[in-house]
Parts: structure tokens; C-alpha cells; sequence
DNA sequence: GGCCGAACTTAACGTCGTTAAGTTGCCAAC
DNA sequence: GTTGGCAACTTAACGACGTTAAGTTCGGCC
């Protein structure tokens, strides 16, 4: 025997080529420049080999997204152990920063393209302990549980959203408008750390610095 | 005479009618979903019909980004006159939101779609002061000019990106993922407000509240 | 009356995502 | 040890897209 679990073992491995390839070339070219065509000629295919292991396109790119949330609910959870919410906070926007900053392409994917609500309720139908989201939720209630916010800003939800948007638009503006020299750009990094303190200085009650 | 000018007449009406078109079909569907072939069919012409009077589909997405852009800014010239820098940071913002929120299409394919450099270097070509990034960073510099800005703050050009990214975050996201219901929204212009108060608190030396 | 150029059409090209209909080759069952 | 079936993959094609070369039509000017 051992020759279904070889056969297993080279779908799934074929599974994989596809993927990796796709990845590279998403990541590289984007999404809608990146063909069918040319993802299977990479990885010496017909493109219809490709529809025996995934639906279609975007399932190529549900997939590849579902492993990048992954990826970032990881980053959170090493996060996650820090006692003070504030630090945890100040943390998790470096960590998502960098995140941005590492896979801009992946960043695009993730959080700057719309999908079918049936993709991503792929993606979000996992391990809810795994979201992103609700790290960051969980972290902005004990935030607010500690006594130090004001009370203008004791919605754990809309602070989390407040949070969210103002890293999420440095990085979505950098990754659109990067190139235009109309902006002067400063050091990503720098902002992202200009706008956390400032956000965390305008929310909480005693100033830190 | 006359018929020369009833001829220009007729051409720029016929130009006038693609670009409405293409407008409403573009807002309505997106841009990728809006095809050549069905904003012909809209106006009653051949689709090689529109490629005499724009280069291309690119082109059409161009012209319509430019009236965009002059309408923002026409909105920010109001807001100009207005004498106290935080105060008018303020309007801004609100001013910024409302256009996202009234248009979201619109914004969505100004500030949140890569275009070739060609296409917004004439988008930009105009009179400089339309152009509403330099009214908010101008803006940001009377705000550091009052001394009421603390000095981790007063450089006007990232300030300025601060303020952007800040609300554009909250404008894109809801235009992105506004359908997705793990997300706790709140109302947007509560939060926007939030947002601009935060950041003001922590921006300026004394606060206001 | 003949010409010109502008506005528009016809017909097509090449590319895309996708699919119906094979083809091949391995494995299990008889 | 032939046979049947199934999984992996290919061939060939479909319809839709943006775009373009080559007409056609028609009003105004010499």
C-alpha cells in the first residue's frame, strides 16, 4: 500500500505549487495582473489543472488570505501574554504597522479589495480566537476596564475601530500614493508611532508623556 | 455660419453624455465591473465611439477623478476663510468625510485605486491651490504657527498625513468591509468626530475639553 | 460638383476566466 | 491478468473584455 497516501500526498503537493506560485505572482504584480494563464505556466501546467484544485481565481486568493489572517492573529498572540492593555495596545499597532510594511501586497489583498461576502466568510469561519479583530476588540474593553480612559471614549468597539482606521489609512495611503511626490512622505514607522501617541494621549485620561 | 460651433456643440455634448454615463455606471457597478461595450450601449453608440473622444477606459476613470478632486477642493476653499487652524482642521475633517460618505464610489476610485503615474500627474497639473492636500497641510502649518501644537507634532507635513490617514482609514474600511458584520461599526460620523477629537487632544498642549 | 475631415460603425484581434469533453495511467476487484 | 473506475491532467473551445484598423456617412467649403 502507501500509494494512496503517495497520490495524497502529490495532489496536495501540486495544491501547494499552485499556491506558492500564485502568492509570488499576486504579491508581485497584484492581483488582476496576475493571469490564470501565467500562474500555470509557472508551475508547468495546463491552466484548467488549476480549476481541479481550486474553484476559480479568487478562491486562489481566499485561501492565500485565510493563511495571511493567520498569520497576523499569530503575530497578535504572542502579543497577547502583556498584562498592561495600554502597552498591549501600543504593541499590536506596531506589530500590525509591520505587518503592512513587510507584505504590502498581502495588506492589499487583506484589507483594500473587496470580496464576496462567501469568501470571507471562509476566512472568518475558523477559530474565532484567531481573529484579529477581536484581539484588538478584547484589548481596547481592558483598556477601558483599567479606569484610564475618558469617558467619552468607553465603547470598546469604536475605539477599537478608532485604532484600526488610523493605522489602517497610513498604510493604505502609503500602499496607493507611495509614489506621488506631492505627498512629502516622513518615515512610515515614525507616523505610525506619532498617530498610536497621539490617539492614546487624546483617549486616555492622564497623559503618559 | 454657426454650424461650426452647432458641430463643437455637438461634440463636447456627445463627450459630455460618455462621461455621464460612464460616471453613474462606474458608481453604481465599479469601475472594473463597468465595461466599454455597456457604457456604449447606455448612450446608444458603438463602443469604438467613446475611443474618439477619450483614449481610453483609463482616461474616462481620469476626467472623472479631476471633477472629483476640483469638487473637494471647492468644499475646502469655503472652509478657507475660516480664522482659527483648529477650528478649520476640524471642518476639514468633516468636510473630508462627508464628500467619502456622500461618495463613496467616488473616493473609492481617487484614494483608494492605484493609477498610473500619467494619469494623476494631469489630475495634479492643475492650479496648485485646488489641490486639497496642500490646503490641509497649509492648514497644519497655521496650526503649528499658534503655538498651540506640542513639539512632537509641528512638523505640518506630517501632521497633516496624520490627520488624512487618520479619517481616510475610517472611510475606507467602511467602503471595504462595511458589509461585514464581525465588525461592530458605529455611526460614521460619530466616529469620525471621535477620531478628531482624539487626535486633537493629543496633538495640541492644552486640552480643549 | 468634388473634396475633406469629423463622427461614427463594422469587423476583427488578442487576452482573459472558465468549462465541456476527452485522455492517460494507476489501483482494486473479479 | 484482464477490466472497470477514478483521479489528474490536457485539448479545444466559449463568451466577454479592452482596443484598433479599415471603412462609411455626411455636412460644409473651394
Amino acid at each position: 500500500m502507501g500509494s494512496l497516501e503517495r497520490r495524497s500526498r502529490e495532489r496536495t503537493d501540486t495544491r501547494q505549487r499552485i499556491l506558492d506560485a500564485a502568492r509570488e505572482m499576486f504579491v508581485r504584480h497584484g492581483y488582476d495582473a496576475t493571469t490564470m494563464r501565467a500562474i500555470a505556466e509557472r508551475i508547468e501546467y495546463t491552466p484548467t489543472a488549476i480549476y481541479h484544485h481550486f474553484k476559480n481565481k479568487e478562491a486562489l486568493l481566499a485561501e492565500l488570505c485565510a493563511a495571511d489572517f493567520r498569520a497576523l492573529a499569530a503575530a497578535f498572540q504572542k502579543i497577547g501574554r502583556i498584562e498592561d492593555p495600554i502597552e498591549r495596545l501600543r504593541r499590536s499597532g506596531r506589530a500590525y504597522v509591520q505587518f503592512g510594511l513587510d507584505h504590502p501586497m498581502q495588506y492589499q489583498l487583506m484589507f483594500m479589495t473587496q470580496r464576496p461576502t462567501e469568501v470571507d466568510d471562509q476566512i472568518h469561519s475558523d477559530n474565532p480566537s484567531e481573529s484579529a479583530y477581536a484581539f484588538l476588540q478584547q484589548t481596547c474593553a481592558d483598556a477601558i476596564a483599567t479606569g484610564k480612559v475618558r469617558e467619552d471614549y468607553r465603547d470598546a468597539n469604536e475605539l477599537a475601530l478608532m485604532a484600526w482606521s488610523s493605522l489602517h489609512g497610513m498604510l493604505s495611503l502609503r500602499i496607493v500614493m507611495g509614489e506621488e511626490d506631492w505627498i512629502a512622505w516622513r518615515d512610515a514607522k515614525t507616523t505610525a508611532t506619532r498617530i498610536c501617541d497621539a490617539l492614546l494621549e487624546g483617549v486616555l485620561k492622564t497623559r503618559e508623556t
